[in-house]
DNA sequence: CGATTATGATTAA
DNA sequence: TAATCCTAATCGC
């Protein structure tokens, strides 16, 4: 699930369901527990979203930093909640609402000089107001690495994952083994506008949203390409498979 | 019912 | 590059 919009979306809900109310925070998996009393009871200040990153201020100044990982999930049900179902790191009970969170790669609190550091280390990302665009699209210039790697890169851009990065490099007819520095400045605007546009209305739908509602995969995990019908190749760049059309998207030289 | 897989990222080698 | 962490759903036998 998670790539930047999942974690807008859920800072969205869970803004609406916990801001301004007093929680109860328990860790039925136990893993969490000793940090889960210190929340407990407090009230919920805030909830942001940074890139992948969700931050839950309570009023004792504690600051909640989770990154969910690859097989992290928040799930949501009414409150009174049932029992946890499997294994539940942490739970957020709220008066209208309880979150469950589970497999997370980062569930820890820290303050606020911590979280600074954490967002300081992302590059810019565009689902926030005043993302800087050119500081992205001046870097992969610069870079003598793939294209397909610097999309993964959240110190380039914060947000991208897998899935957003296979398909923006599709639709716009790119190899991801292309260098930045050979890329045409045009090419990586429309980059950061295409996956700013579709991170927005993953946002608004709460799933990938890319090319079209009813086919949103056109090369991802796919066996032909969407486009053009094309069997797909699947390449290691970056350290994660991405799959290629090779009509669509051309080596570079 | 064990193996594999998943929209991630860090650490070690 | 490989190993590692985290959980649940799905796949193959």
């Amino acid at each position: 699930m998670p790539e930047g919009h999942t974690l807008h979306r859920l800072a969205r809900d869970q803004r609406k369901d916990l801001r301004g109310h007093k929680v109860s925070v328990s860790s039925p998996q136990g893993r969490f527990a000793d940090s889960a009393a210190l929340l407990d009871g407090h009230i919920v200040e805030r909830v942001d979203a940074y890139g992948k990153h969700l931050f839950i201020r309570f009023d004792s100044g504690d600051i909640l930093h989770v990154h969910l990982g690859l097989i992290g999930k928040f799930g949501r049900q009414p409150s009174p909640p049932d029992d946890p179902v499997g294994i539940v790191r942490l739970r957020i009970e709220g008066p209208n609402a309880t979150w469950d969170l589970r497999g997370p790669t980062v569930c820890r609190i820290i303050d606020p000089l911590e979280a600074k550091r954490v967002v300081a280390a992302l590059g810019p990302d565009p689902l926030r107001r005043g993302a800087d665009r050119d500081r992205f699209v001046d870097k992969v210039l610069r870079s003598p690495k793939p294209i397909g790697a610097l999309l993964l890169d959240q110190s380039v851009i914060a947000g991208i994952g897998n899935v957003f990065r296979a398909e923006v490099l599709h639709v716009l007819g790119v190899h991801p083994a292309t260098p930045g520095d050979q890329l045409d400045r045009a090419t990586v605007e429309a980059i950061w506008e295409t996956l700013a546009r579709w991170l927005r209305d993953g946002v608004r739908r709460n799933r990938i949203v890319t090319n079209t509602l009813a086919d949103p995969l056109h090369v991802y995990h796919r066996d032909v390409c969407g486009n053009c019908g094309a069997p797909t190749v699947a390449l290691e760049i970056g350290g994660r498979r991405i799959d290629v059309c090779p009509m669509c998207q051309p080596a570079p030289l």
